[in-house]
DNA sequence: AAGACAAACCTGTCTAGACCTGTCTACCAT
DNA sequence: ATGGTAGACAGGTCTAGACAGGTTTGTCTT
């Protein structure tokens, strides 16, 4: 087989593994097969094969435990403890699309935690590519520093506030997450998300906090029911 | 066999008893079932039970004793889990009264997982104690056994399927659970619980096998969405 | 009724082997 | 120098046993 110039077989088989994970053929949490088998399907080495994987895990989409093997970690939204929720798609095949609709420095304008000064505010959507119909609409509030300046005009690593965070080494100690169901969807996030207002919306609000007990990030998420549902595996 | 999370067998065995001795399944100074029960429960080796074990007795949640067992050495609070969602009441303290639909041996009547065969049924309604309307609907189902058949004249045990099957040795190896948004009550289950139809509701389904992979149990429940919410602590 | 005994449990400990990832080295090709 | 191959080795995880010794219980004997 002739190998294409610009890309090494092992970049070939991270691919090809992304691709069956992000369309779900591999499902959070599910394992992949074990090195020596993918040795055996990509006729390569073990060698090639780890650094496909080394590919995979450096992006985040798989993890890998010695002596047991190595695990889908893409779509579990939220943490790796393993005992959580993950938001999941139900409806199988949505392509998604997202929108930062802003990146702001302002006062705490969402009513749940107690006030806490200036934030660092990012409201993104998500929507259904084909239609353009928005199934998500985040806020996250973050307690401002000044190195975050940057983020105002440089916006997200990789489209994640909590890669941008993790990235200065943020991270959160404890947290807690809530969902419930919001009986009708506001006008105002109707509006922004292209949807009817008065609608049933999946809601779910999660709050961390850093190891002294401090406010560290708070994230409240609108979620389209049809499309998402929340999953949990013991 | 699949494994759910980048997590040991002993840590998974370790994860579920934890929760089990938390939620007050297992309570201070109870027994748990012999090594070679959880073998068979877990369909695992004895070595990998026992490493769960040790799990639990260096977190000082067992203490175990030669030719006798491990027990229970949890004396603490019995709060909710921590690892999981919990179900909880958003609001404050609603008296709830349960009322028994029927307890009774049929065909498998939902749609979700594969037909099985005879199942035995409880369907079962919480509703608030002032006015009588019907907060939560559950549907439980498991596969039929011929000792049962007590099931069906002398009721539940403390009125909770679970407790029952429990107490004939019964229990989970793993599971999953989902919850995602109903978004118009049915007519028929409205009527049930006393509600108007096309409500939007919170929905949960959950899914326990056996160590075989087996069907164990399957619930669907509907819930009251201004009363119920999920909460997770992490 | 009291004691001895055996069977059936239980945990503690060990082994051999299968299969997994992590790491290394030597070598080849472009 | 880079990317791939092939193999060896260490160590983690799990399985399937075997074996020893503690505990309980029922039974048989005295």
């Amino acid at each position: 087989m002739k190998q294409s110039a610009a890309e090494s077989k092992s970049q070939r088989i991270a691919r090809v593994l992304e691709a069956e994970i992000r369309s779900g053929t591999l499902t959070d949490g599910a394992a992949l097969s074990s090195e020596n088998a993918l040795v055996e399907r990509f006729a390569v080495s073990r060698t090639t094969v780890r650094k496909g994987l080394g590919i995979l895990a450096a992006k985040g989409l798989i993890r890998t435990k010695v002596g047991i093997g190595s695990f889908v970690t893409y779509g579990g939204a939220v943490i790796d403890s393993g005992s959580g929720w993950s938001l999941s798609l139900a409806d199988g095949r949505a392509r998604l699309g997202t929108r930062i609709l802003r990146i702001a420095r302002l006062p705490m304008d969402l009513d749940d935690p107690a006030p806490q000064g200036e934030m660092l505010a990012v409201d993104r959507i998500r929507f259904r590519e084909e239609t353009g119909q928005g199934l998500t609409l985040e806020r996250a509030r973050v307690p401002w520093r000044d190195d975050y300046e940057a983020v105002l005009s440089e916006g997200l690593n990789g489209g994640s506030l909590s890669r941008t965070l993790a990235a200065r080494g943020l991270s959160p100690a404890t947290g807690e997450e809530w969902a419930n169901v919001l009986c009708a969807l506001p006008a105002g996030d109707a509006a922004l998300m292209g949807r009817r207002a008065g609608e049933p919306m999946l809601r779910l609000r999660r709050l961390t906090r850093d190891g002294h007990g401090g406010l560290f990030e708070y994230v409240e998420s609108v979620l389209d029911p049809e499309v998402f549902g929340l999953h949990m595996e013991f």
